[in-house]
This record gives structure tokens, C-alpha cells and sequence, in this order.
RNA sequence: GCGCCUGUAGCUCAGCUGGAUAGAGCAACGGACUUCUAAUCCGUAGGUCGCAGGUUCGAAUCCUGCCAGGCGUACCA
């Protein structure tokens, strides 16, 4: 909000000199107010007078001298610079800076929302692992960024709704169904060899032990078909129920979880078949039916109906993206395995080909996990079925150093997982450090609680605020200032790490103030400003690890 | 072959809707605990931003072409 009101002095300036014959031209070109990366270059500067001086036909320095002497310093301004090839810099007094932590204070958790959403309605839809076996670390990955991606857009004034889409329904809950039965054969002793393109994680076995244990060896005679069917809806349903808790233990909930099969039984997918035939969409070659891709930007076209009848999966997902728009979505992203790009065009011509546009379609391609355990590579084959589950890792180290080591960078990058880094209670994880700022400031707290300094370790106000002028804290200030510009930055780039490196900033101009001033000294009132401040670090802090699904800790 | 992602310090990565001297953590080296938590801090050292062109007053950032790595390229899901 402070560059907004810059940009409204560079905007007045600007149009008094037009008005006063200094300027020949009323035009503003594009212009950018920023905050230089060198303290040296003030806290703010536009390169307005760079970017005018072809509409001016006018030196940029020239341009900026005459802006400089039409812009007041005095109370918020303390000085204005002009430097390099014309930017204007600004250098702002330290009490520009005081109202930010009155506004902390006033608007506590909801310090750092915004509005740009303009309440727009848009779906995150994550994770979405086939029923068939647990969630492994890549699924971590996605599920961590999926939700954040949904904390941030709801912070940023967006109406955002989290999406489980359950593949409960095709060959895969089939194969699920064959794997279980052949474990459970085996169990009542019967010599039958396990299909090659079965599921072999132990997690079968287990499913099967427990139909055994309960339903004992009825199933040897039952009709095959039936028996798959029975063991298929057992295991997937069971599996589901794990999935759910693996996620809940990792701190996710969603608004919905979506069953594929309901748009089967809701006739969803053969209307979306029969919209598409009546649209020309689709014709017939070989014995399937084809969706006219190439005609929306994809390679190829694509089999919705194949030719021994069945639809594939593409089929229903694009019924299922369908539904979503009707639902109201303005915007949907879907968050993948990068495994999965080459999907992309095929959906996105799909919802094209539905009367959507492109951008309402949005994929969050997360890359792959690669495990480590002490720099050395894990395997994690899913067909061996000898993979490390998201549970494995929460269990081992902890939820919140999961998330945090998900979320630390790009999902556009791989990412190297390491287990014994992860679970390392030390400066090497980055988790601790920025926890630790909040388990501190509240140890402060405490502290001036008990000397009677403040009523309570929570207060709703700011005092003595004006009495903060060491370099530190109107540095700590400016970089509180700077949330809101952050949580729209990661809300208009879907990028959640902003706000990881956001933490990290802040966590460390923490640490360099407390090991530099004490805040409980021998003078109270320079105490109370102190106490406001780091409350208010507290409180960002806080709001900023609920964004990444971190839980901000009382004590460590 | 084609498509997507990546290539920045010894390692892991920020910075990429163009801005002024390219940042952080780890590792290395040297310091700071009688103090509100040393799970911390301060300092030193470390770079042809993969290579080559182009656009621009200005390029790690945009464009083109190479090179390297990962992933994908089904009438599977």
C-alpha cells in the first residue's frame, strides 16, 4: 500500500509539470514504482523518467529533475534522489512506516489478505491418486502445494473450493479387484501365480488377510467375477478411508471429493459425448469413436469410446471438466505430476471445444520427489511395490517439516527430499528456523507477562510505536509491510514457495534484531514499543505459516 | 523426432511480467552463550547466471538456435 500512495506523488508530480509547460506531453507510459535491492538506492523508486523520454523527447535525467522539484518531502518523504541513467529514488522517514503495525494489530489474522480475487470462484482440484494403494511422496508433494495454492487464492480474495476427484471407476478398480483376489487365493493355499500387471504392494496382502479373516475361504467358490467385484469395492473403499487419513494426519481437508463413477451413473459422460457429436466434435474410425483434439491445438485427436465399446478416461474427464464450469467455477486448476503434461492439451482443447476459454483452464505441473536417505537415492517403484508412502515420511518426520521442504521452492524444479535432512532438529532445516522466531517472540512475551510489563502475551493495540527507530526494526517494519505484496505475488503466479521465501526474509531480519537489542530493558516504554513490534512479527509469522499449512508452535 | 520442465557460488536453490554492485541456506574458514531459547547471530571467502546470436538506453530475466539433464509421447489410468 506504500507504493501505492509513491505512485500517486510520481502521478501528481507528473501532471503539475504538464500543467506548468515543463512537460510537453500529458501521456504516462507504462511505469513501475519498486523497491531498489540496495538500501542505497531508498526505499522505493519508478523508472518513470526512463520510460517518458521518448513521449517527452527529453533526457530521462532531465525529466527527473523536474519531477524531483515538484515532489514535497517533509513528513513521509524524507528525501528524493535522482541516480543512474534517471531513476527517481525515495527515501521515506521512519514514521511513513508506523501504521503498518497499527494495521497488523487491527486486522490480526486477516493482516496480509487482499482482495484482487474480487471473490472470483475458482476450483483447485489435488491429489486425485487412483484409489489402488496409498499416497506416495510424489502425491505429498502435490497435495502440500494444491492446498497452499488454495490457502493463498482464498487469502487473496478469491472464492476457492479444494477438489478430490476419485478414480473409483475403469480397469484400474478392476485390476485392484484381480490383485486382492489372487492374494487371497494364495492365502486359502491355492498355488496360483501373481499377474505380471497386478498391483504388488504388501497393502494387498493385507486387504487380502482382512477379507480372509473375516469372510474366511467362501470366495475360492464363488464366481470369479463376483469374487473381483466383492474384493475390488472392499479394497478401494478401504483404501479411500487410508488416503483420507493419510491426508487428514497431513493437515488436508477438502471441500469435496468427487466420484468418477457418479458421472457415470448421472449419464454425465455419454452427454458429454453426445454435446460433442452434435457439435461435429466427434467421428468414427477403426471401430472407436475419436474427439476432434488437432482442431483445438492438441498433436492428435484422442479415443473417448473404444472400439470394444468402452470409454476411456479421457472421456470422462472431460464430462467431469464440463460439470465444473456448470457448477460456476470461473476459473479451475487442476495441480499434476509432472509425469502428466502431456495431458494438458487434450483437457484444455476439451474445455475450448466445451465454450470455454483457454484461460479458464489452468494446470499447476508439480515435478517429481527424488527421495533421499543421507544424499543416497531411494527407489520408489510403484510396480515393484516397494514405495516409500506419504505416511511413511509424516510418521518419520513430522507434518510440518514435510510441508515446509514441499513448499521451499518451485514445484517447476525437481525436488530432492532428503529423510535425514528433513528430520534433523537444527539449522540445516528450514523448518525450525522460522518456527523458532515464533516460539521466541513468545517466550518474550511470557517473559514481560510475568515481570507485569503487560497484562497478557496477547494485546490488541500497539504502543509507543513511534518510539522504534533503530535501523532493525524499520527494517523488520518495511518487511512486514511487504506481505500483502507477497501473498498477491504467489496468488497471481499460483507459486507458494513466494511465501516460503517470503518466511525465511523475515525469520532472519528476526533473528539479526533479537541478537543485536534486547527487547525487555530497563526503560518500560521503550519495552512496550519493542513488545509491539515482535507481537507483530509474531502475528505474521503465524499468518504466513497457515498459508503453507505450518503450525506456528507456542515453544520449542 | 516432437512436447513439457530444468541448467545461477563446491552442494541445494531464490531472483525470471527487463533495471542500477546477481542473493540465501548448507559446506569451508574466523568470531559471539553469566543475557528475552546459541534450534541463533556477526564476519571472511566463494560467480564467464549452460553456450552463441538477437531485441533494448539497459538482459540471469524477453526472442532464436545449439548443448546437457529429467519427464512424457496408448483404443492405460
Amino acid at each position: 500500500m506504500m507504493k501505492h500512495t509513491i505512485k500517486r506523488i510520481v502521478l501528481d508530480a507528473a501532471q503539475k509539470a504538464f500543467e506548468n509547460g515543463a512537460l510537453v506531453s500529458e501521456q504516462i507510459p507504462e511505469m513501475e514504482i519498486e523497491e531498489p535491492r540496495h538500501q542505497a538506492h531508498g526505499d522505493f523508486s519508478t523508472n518513470f523518467a526512463m520510460v517518458s523520454a521518448a513521449v517527452q523527447k527529453m533526457a530521462p535525467r532531465k525529466i527527473a529533475e523536474i519531477l524531483v522539484s515538484l515532489i514535497e518531502t517533509g513528513s513521509l518523504i524524507e528525501k528524493v534522489e535522482i541516480a543512474g541513467p534517471g531513476f527517481i529514488n525515495f527515501f521515506l522517514s521512519n514514521k511513513a512506516w508506523y501504521p503498518v503495525i497499527d494495521q497488523i494489530f487491527e486486522q490480526d489474522k486477516r493482516y496480509g489478505a487482499s482482495d484482487i480475487g474480487k471473490n472470483e470462484k475458482v476450483q483447485v482440484e489435488f491429489v486425485s491418486a487412483n484409489p489402488t494403494g496409498p499416497l506416495h511422496v510424489g502425491h505429498g508433494r502435490g497435495a502440500a502445494v494444491g492446498d497452499s495454492v488454495g490457502n493463498i487464492l482464498c487469502f487473496a480474495g478469491f472464492d476457492v473450493q479444494k477438489e478430490y476427484y476419485i478414480n473409483d471407476s475403469g480397469r484400474q478398480i478392476r485390476t485392484l479387484g484381480t490383485s486382492v483376489w489372487v492374494r487371497l487365493l494364495q492365502k486359502s493355499g491355492k498355488e496360483v501365480e501373481f499377474p505380471e500387471d497386478c498391483y504388488k504392494g504388501d497393502y494387498i496382502i493385507d486387504l487380502a488377510s482382512e477379507i480372509h479373516e473375516k469372510e474366511g475361504d467362501k470366495f475360492i467358490q464363488k464366481d470369479e467375477d463376483e469374487a473381483i467385484a466383492y474384493c475390488a469395492k472392499f479394497a478401494a473403499k478401504k483404501i479411500l478411508k487410508g488416503i483420507k487419513e493419510d491426508l487428514s494426519d497431513f493437515g488436508i481437508t477438502f471441500d469435496q471429493w468427487f466420484s468418477e463413477q457418479s458421472l457415470y451413473d448421472a449419464g454425465r459422460v455419454q452427454k458429454a459425448i453426445d454435446d460433442f457429436k452434435t457439435k461435429d466434435l466427434i467421428y468414427k474410425e477403426d471401430g472407436a469413436l475419436w474427439f476432434r483434439a488437432q482442431d483445438f491445438g492438441d498433436e492428435k485427436n484422442r479415443v473417448v469410446v473404444r472400439n470394444n465399446g468402452l470409454t476411456t478416461y479421457f472421456a470422462s474427464d472431460i464430462a467431469y471438466h464440463m460439470e465444473k464450469y456448470e457448477r460456476g467455477f470461473d476459473r479451475v486448476i487442476d495441480v499434476w505430476g509432472a509425469d502428466h503434461h502431456g495431458y494438458i492439451k487434450r483437457i484444455d482443447a476439451s474445455v475450448v471445444a466445451s465454450g470455454r476459454k483457454s484461460e479458464q483452464f489452468e494446470v499447476i505441473l508439480v515435478q517429481l520427489v527424488n527421495l533421499l536417505r543421507g544424499g543416497k537415492p531411494f527407489q520408489m517403484s510403484k510396480r515393484a511395490g516397494d514405495f516409500v508412502t506419504l505416511k511413511n515420511i509424516v510418521d518419520e518426520v513430522g507434518k510440518d517439516a514435510a510441508r515446509f521442504m514441499f513448499l521451499s521452492r518451485s514445484y517447476d524444479s525437481g525436488l530432492d527430499f532428503d529423510l535425514e535432512l528433513a528430520k534433523q532438529k537444527n539449522s540445516d532445516n528450514p523448518v525450525y528456523y522460522v518456527q523458532y522466531v515464533h516460539a521466541r517472540i513468545t517466550g518474550i512475551l511470557l517473559k514481560a507477562k510475568q515481570e507485569n510489563i503487560i497484562q497478557d502475551i496477547d494485546f490488541n493495540k500497539g504502543k509507543n510505536i513511534h518510539l522504534l527507530n533503530a535501523v532493525e526494526e524499520i527494517n523488520l517494519i518495511k518487511i512486514l509491510n511487504a506481505f500483502k505484496e507477497n501473498v498477491e505475488k504467489s496468488a497471481q503466479t499460483l507459486h507458494p514457495h513466494v511465501i516460503f521465501t517470503y518466511l525465511m526474509s523475515l525469520a532472519s531480519a528476526f533473528h539479526s534484531y533479537y541478537n543485536k537489542h534486547k527487547v525487555i530493558t530497563d526503560d518500560q516504554e521503550q519495552t512496550l514499543a519493542r513488545l509491539s513490534l515482535v507481537l507483530g512479527v509474531k502475528k505474521v509469522i503465524r499468518n504466513a505459516l497457515t498459508l503453507l499449512g505450518v503450525t506456528a508452535p507456542e515453544r520449542m
